[in-house]
DNA sequence: ATCAGCGTTCAATTTGATTTGAAGTTGCCG
DNA sequence: CGGCAACTTCAAATCAAATTGAACGCTGAT
């Protein structure tokens, strides 16, 4: 590689949305992706995912072939750990499924589209998860309220009750959440 | 620095929990209060606020009389720094209401118990924020879908209406969802 | 068997968020 | 008016999560 006539090595018009390479494609495909990928990197903090692996599903997304290894590397600016990993992390949840591959034997992979079922994974994971652990935890405060002054042990306990009461209602609408998400 | 005397200053049965101060006080109630404000930790994460404001919050769950800045620091073991910070987060969330001391002039906190307030505010902060702009972005998107071939485009669109779809029935869901937390 | 391309692994590094602590304010008290 | 106690601020230290990249398999071709 011996000086290439371009001044600034490689800094020119390169990156969009932080993640995505523009390199020398087409713009208006590259803007597209950078949207997508814009996209789903703002709702990673949300699903409590890091950004380079919303940028990972976002770019398969964006793309209307299945997207190779390879392919993501050239258009991603994530090191090869990186997508390794990510792309094993979403393999693993569901949000992208291998294509058995055409010609070569190379994977790639394509979003999967039933939305719904990575939204439910979602709750089961993270929130359910939460609610049952602090079920339990509940409980166990329960018997630990120190029996000092009555007054202070009423107050306690109707607290502990609000907070349990709590819990069970939003355990009862988790189901309600996942049948609604499934409609449609 | 040269080797100091005592071995550990003081580290002698000190922590619980990893915040709270067990010093001398009654095992009973501080198991209570550190099993209290584990709870609120544990969920911190998932309600997206760090640790010392969860702690926070806890340690005044637990105390059926208002907490002075100064009953904190003595529970808590949080440099002041945090502890005022993480106050006046709680305040401006509403988590914690300053009742109007009694003899003294010092400022007291209590947990403001309408839960469903706190659920609800947490709903509109990071969900329907979320949901909002990802709708006009979500719009923006479809109008740079790459015009390439027929059938490209033909999925592209698929697939973004897939996520409007979605974002519609998540949106139109949150109604229904406070208004259940609303409810008992 | 050796090699080259492709991915994976994992320790080290980077990055960003959280926490600290010391200096700065505020306002009451003597 | 100081002085002091209670809190606040904010730059610097700390900590954990995310990311990198170099070393290490595989697998299929020569």
């Amino acid at each position: 590689m011996l000086a290439p006539p371009a001044p600034p090595p490689t800094v020119a018009r390169r990156e969009l949305a932080g993640l995505v390479r523009m390199d020398g494609r087409a713009e208006e495909i590259a803007a597209f992706e950078a949207a997508m990928v814009g996209f789903f990197v703002e709702a990673a903090d949300l699903m409590g995912v890091p950004k380079s692996v919303a940028a990972l599903y976002g770019i398969c997304f964006a793309a209307p072939e299945p997207m190779s290894f390879a392919d993501i590397e050239q258009k991603l600016d994530l090191s090869k750990g990186s997508i390794s990993q990510g792309l094993r992390f979403l393999r693993e949840v569901g949000a992208l499924k291998e294509v058995s591959a055409a010609a070569d034997r190379v994977e790639r992979f394509e979003p999967d589209m039933e939305l719904r079922k990575l939204a439910s994974r979602w709750l089961e994971e993270r929130l359910e998860k939460q609610l049952i652990s602090g079920r339990s935890r509940l409980q166990a405060i329960g018997k630990s309220i120190p029996a000092g002054r009555k007054s202070s042990a009423r107050i306690l306990k109707a607290r502990l009750k609000a907070l349990q009461n709590w819990h069970d209602r939003t355990r009862s609408l988790l189901p309600v959440v996942k049948t609604f998400l499934k409609l449609a």
